[in-house]
DNA sequence: GATGACTATGCAAAAAAATGAATATAAACT
DNA sequence: AGTTTATATTCATTTTTTTGCATAGTCATC
């Protein structure tokens, strides 16, 4: 699994930040192509910095609690141009829904449309946000630096994942919709 | 985890079939949306076996090892149907590649360029398998049962996929290749 | 004045998944 | 004659992920 490696690529293009931030990060940004929740986050940050691949620095603050401040180190971003380097296999996927299409037969019409519906909003919904920050953060592409444009390129990843969910659920809610029964 | 739902359905909409048969409906079919190895299956099926949601039957066999024919039982139909009604959160993203993009910068443009072709190429031939499918097995959609329309919606999900996979490849090594330094 | 949301991190147990190995026979290639 | 491919299943270990719990102060809202 790569999450270490995803903490990594986040804090050499995003900086140094405290577990906390990088948890937001995931939610915000790095949600669209890896999930992690904060206690995988915080063990893994702290699994790094004993590789050396981080360091980390203690700011103490008086009205919020302690944070611990983690940056790459030159190791740390030797080690990710390697990783870079070895070949990826297609990710598994598993997806509940699919199940639930697959025998969709088994409970009255409404009762799966009505979960297509929920699930089309979902997406049309995560796709309005990743639409926002494409325009806001990256408006003229031609001007992009070739760094800013691989990072342009994983937003792509996830606008066209959930353009594609939501065709998916019209085409579907479309198709049981209409089914006229004994034709 | 949805694994013994996937294993349930596919007992319902494909027939009896043993551990073995199982593993190779996953490779074959339903691994466009849930993946799992042989290990997996074997005792998924045995577990669902002491629930009593599915049932077995010993083969003899002498040319051949013996083998377990597993059958949804009624009782696994009604928690299968019972499941499907419950929500489904979108699954979560795990995508190396995207990890890889993100800090494309850190390799020579070559380096990276050749991943994107090699995952491009990988898609490609995973598309040309699911759209022979859906020629050979759903022509004539308006004839389709409704059962059957919700097994065409599993695979055209994956077509979707696959689909979508190639398009971004294709938009990330244009983008890529034509990135002109210093503008 | 209570309730919930935000900042900030951690531990532990359970569930799920991946990895690696093993058995045994037969047919089909090379 | 030897290797690979296919049939058919199981066990054990490790890694990864999920789930639940815990702490503790501040700020804003009701």
């Amino acid at each position: 699994m790569a999450l270490p490696q995803a903490l990594l690529a986040s804090l050499l293009v995003d900086g140094p930040c405290s577990g906390y931030d990088m948890v937001k990060r995931f939610d915000e940004k790095i949600s669209c192509y890896w999930m992690a929740s904060h206690q995988q986050v915080y063990k893994t940050l702290r699994e790094l910095e004993n590789t050396g691949w981080v360091s980390s620095e203690t700011i103490t603050q008086t009205s919020r609690p302690n944070k611990n401040i983690y940056s790459i180190t030159s190791l740390g971003k030797e080690n990710l141009a390697h990783w870079v380097l070895t070949p990826s296999e297609p990710t598994t996927i598993r997806e509940d829904l699919m199940i639930k299409t697959q025998v969709g037969f088994l409970v009255p019409r409404p009762a799966i449309l009505d979960e297509l519906k929920r699930r089309h909003q979902i997406h049309l919904e995560n796709l309005a946000v990743l639409k926002t920050i494409e325009k806001e953060e990256f408006g003229k592409i031609e001007t992009l630096s070739l760094a800013e444009k691989f990072d342009y390129l994983t937003l792509r990843r996830g606008i066209r994942f959930e353009s594609d969910w939501v065709l998916w659920c019209e085409e579907a809610i479309e198709m049981i919709e209409t089914h006229q029964e004994d034709q």
